[in-house]
DNA sequence: TCTTTACACACAATATATTGTGGTTTATAA
DNA sequence: TTATAAACCACAATATATTGTGTGTAAAGA
């Protein structure tokens, strides 16, 4: 590992320790040459995991916009980011574990109003109105409907 | 380090090398609850370098700002991204080895310079045009003409 | 098409990173 | 102001990653 000052290749490791999540490891090294310490990170390469969306195009599966869409329906929510941060994280993580390479929007769609349902039932609902494309009102109400009468069974899994 | 299918945290190393120039290693690890196989990358945690620009303001060194510059600089000028980008990673070591957190811009612009007149005279000139901010014309062929009677002296450092 | 380059895979010997423990400092939250 | 959490530091015992060597394959360029 080629030292950030002096750029000899010669380097050692004085500490190492998961991150928290285990997602990624931090070291602490030390040049051999010029004595210089720094940090890396060690992090998963990600393996491109790729949406199939509606119309049949593929694109990359992007953490970015999904968080950017999660945020949108929770505004003015008083949800902390890193909620919706381990949101996208942990949907990631069932994708990969579930499909192979290539996921349909829909399915990434369903998963995502699964999770928000927990968290917040209007956020569910601004995300919903969205990704379902509800055609009227009538339809928006519908799914308000649906949520009202199945809000005293609170924590339970709809069958 | 968490396996990004099954999300357990213990993984083993099967194969590490060291990249090209050294700057990150690559490894190959498998998970040992579900045996997939993933590849991670170590990098350098870039320690936050700090330019100061003309009107005193500070902001953070932007690799990719300098090489948007650079590209400009070498429109049609048929040389390869990664030649600019070999010279944006000796900038940043050279900033790095010589000043501690804090470096002038118009540091940054003379090294660039420097370099940069090694690889292209005419990206030079455009680069020098736009950093110098020539008032006009005539400083700018001056400049021109300082090169060409350089041209000769081919490889050496002027005084 | 042929060549080159990059990545994945396997194996064995040895050097080196890891881990626990515990202390310090710094920044942020309460 | 006082907690709390991160990052940094040190040390020692041991497990684990590294390294060379070599093969195969797929992608990219000539």
């Amino acid at each position: 590992m080629k030292c950030p000052y002096c750029g000899e290749p010669d380097t050692r490791v004085l500490d190492s320790r998961a991150t928290q999540d285990s997602s990624a490891i931090r070291r602490r090294r030390q040049c051999v040459s010029c004595a210089n310490r720094f940090t890396t990170m060690e992090k998963i390469e990600e393996e491109p995991l790729v949406v199939i969306k509606r119309d049949g195009r593929r694109e990359l599966f992007d953490h970015g916009k999904i968080l950017k869409g999660l945020l949108l329906a929770g505004q003015k929510r008083n949800i902390p980011l890193s909620r919706w941060e381990e949101l996208v994280g942990e949907l990631e993580l069932e994708l990969r574990s579930s499909y192979v390479k290539e996921v349909p929007a829909d399915s990434i769609g369903d998963i995502i109003l699964k999770k928000l349902r927990k968290i917040d039932e209007v956020a569910y609902v601004r995300f919903a109105s969205v990704f379902r494309q509800f055609p009227d009102v009538e339809a928006f109400k519908a799914e308000l409907d649906e949520i009202l009468k199945e809000t005293g069974e609170e924590g339970q899994e709809p069958g």
